[in-house]
DNA sequence: TTTTGTCTTGAAACCCGTTTCAAATCATAC
DNA sequence: GTATGATTTGAAACGGGTTTCAAGACAAAA
């Protein structure tokens, strides 16, 4: 590997002036401007990024730790974290910490230490202000709720009023009764949700009918199983997540149960997996890639926006198991 | 951010003192190295990781190059190596290439000036030779063969007998007029698969009937249009992956085939979406988990292991797209 | 011709953890 | 008490790109 002062010999100049023609950070005579590429040409000289780094505190990279790439959700808001980073020369660092608190820690002092430029973080883990101060770099957190202080920031969209779509939805397809699939009440996500679907029930003077779960496709086959048990005439249910509505789906079918004619579905997250299933799966979709894509723009663009909150709009998808009117 | 030479003033030692301390690499004083340990403990000193890889030329790196994190297959693959990696202390960085030739040497000349230790890349490009003299650092390529070449290794299943064993199958089940969707015979994967197909076709008698397809979701449903008018009698059909599966299924359910009673359907690589979907899909299953772990574990080990090639089994999953006999 | 100003350039310091090398310390052996 | 060996320790160099600072070069103004 050339480093800077073996092209700086061959080109006969100081390694500093190699510096400048390579960043264009100042004038550089013409004659040796064109010796520094030629030499740079010849040796293949490739600048390592590693010194650079180290003097400018800045690796180019954002931190991405999210409890599991697995989760298509996640997948996909990394994708697009990946596109909005790979636009403006940054590398994305993968920390899968499968939600437990040490390695969410762990993961950030590694990313400080790796002179990371950001860190975009999918947590629910209500310590996380006191990362803050372990840290002087930008942490934006994404998908769940919190106020915002400091360098930490928010990016995530209105759960709550998409928890209300839902249920307005299926009262619109006619449902007389619908059974709403909670997930986990810490994860503020899921709170929102739920009280948005809640607040409808009020509303509209109808009795809640409920059922816990987790955000997982194995609980969601059990806990559909019991939801039927629990509530013989369902006709509509709203899953906490796109990835419950398959597994619930799955059981229904199973049953000989048809969707939508005798229930009806409705997810959350449009996650790309709605769109394959046959049926296809209405569910009230956020926008992932401007979820993404704005994260990363908070942490590149650092800027000095004050704003410590960031929140976009869920948006109904009617696909093929909720009816049509 | 304190850094190793505020340690050792507070302890009233040298820098490397310090660093002895950390990295136990030797002998140090009990009373100083209670001293070390005390300033570490109050200045919340974390040792520069860049300082650091820049010396001994590790960054503890793994660059992953794929086409998109966003294809379930290599989300899963990426899920694999982030876990072997997580274990033995390396981190993960993600480029994204859409298959572009240029964005992978670039990415990978990225990674070399990153001191990653090493690169697993999946690419279909034959010009991928060239890239091992371009970079001192094993390059790990996954899910396509090559021959392998210098610190260029390979690891991937057998695709071939992957082809035959889903040809054998549907035969096994009753099918009497199988139709292969290849994939894209520049890939090797694809072609291998189409090649393990057709040799058990003629080994048989059979004549062979395919179509051809991309790796796709989109392009798999134009395509099941096109088959269905090609071959109308038409009672098994082998996707050239879950993701074209997956879109077969949709469009027969769509036109009221009922699968498997009329069509069977296998896939190939077992990907999460497989038992997900409802019916669920009988597929040929690439042990996705290990191939990662192979991968990871050639960087990471850098063992002086000469075999420049490893290759996995495929293994029939049998679920609700065949026929039980 | 001298002065003032502008531009180009390279030496050296910098970022910070690691390692080498030689000096210093201590203990054991003669 | 001196010689020999073993151990601990810190100063300094190292990795490699960047930046500062002051010197040198050159042009324009006086």
């Amino acid at each position: 590997m050339a480093s800077i002062r073996d092209v700086a010999r061959l080109a006969q100049v100081s390694p500093a002036t190699v510096s400048r023609v390579m960043n264009g950070t100042a004038n550089v005579d013409e004659e040796k401007k064109k010796r520094v590429l030629k030499a740079i040409e010849e040796t293949g000289f490739v600048p390592n990024e590693v010194a650079r780094s180290l003097f400018k505190r800045s690796a180019k990279l954002i931190g991405l730790i999210m409890p599991s790439i697995e989760n298509p959700f996640f997948t996909q808001l990394a994708g697009a974290i990946e596109r909005t980073a790979d636009k403006h020369g940054y590398r994305l660092v993968l920390c899968n910490t499968g939600s437990v608190i040490e390695k969410e820690k762990a993961a950030i002092q590694m990313l400080v230490s790796m002179n990371a430029d950001g860190i975009i973080l999918t947590s629910s883990n209500d310590e996380i202000r006191n990362y803050t101060s372990l840290c002087n770099i930008p942490i934006i957190v994404t998908d769940r709720s919190f106020n915002g202080c400091g360098n930490l920031k928010i990016v995530h969209c209105d759960h709550y009023q998409g928890g209300r779509m839902a249920m307005e939805h299926l009262i619109r397809c006619g449902c007389k009764s619908i059974v709403c699939i909670k997930g986990q009440q810490e994860i503020s996500s899921a709170k929102d949700r739920y009280d948005g679907y809640k607040d409808v029930c009020q509303e509209k003077g109808i009795k809640e009918q409920t059922v816990d779960c987790a955000y997982d496709f194995e609980q969601g086959m059990k806990v559909t199983d019991e939801l039927l048990k629990k509530y013989k005439d369902v006709d509509g249910i709203i899953a906490c997540n796109d990835m419950v509505a398959v597994s619930v789906y799955k059981v229904l079918h199973n049953k000989g149960i048809r969707v939508p004619e005798q229930v009806q579905i409705i997810g959350f997250d449009d996650i790309a997996l709605a769109k394959l299933m046959s049926p296809e799966l209405t569910t009230i979709s956020q926008p992932i890639d401007e979820i993404g894509a704005k994260a990363a723009e908070l942490i590149i663009l650092k800027g000095e926006e004050t704003q410590q909150e960031y929140i976009f709009e869920a948006k109904l998808v009617e696909r093929e198991t909720t009816r049509h009117n």
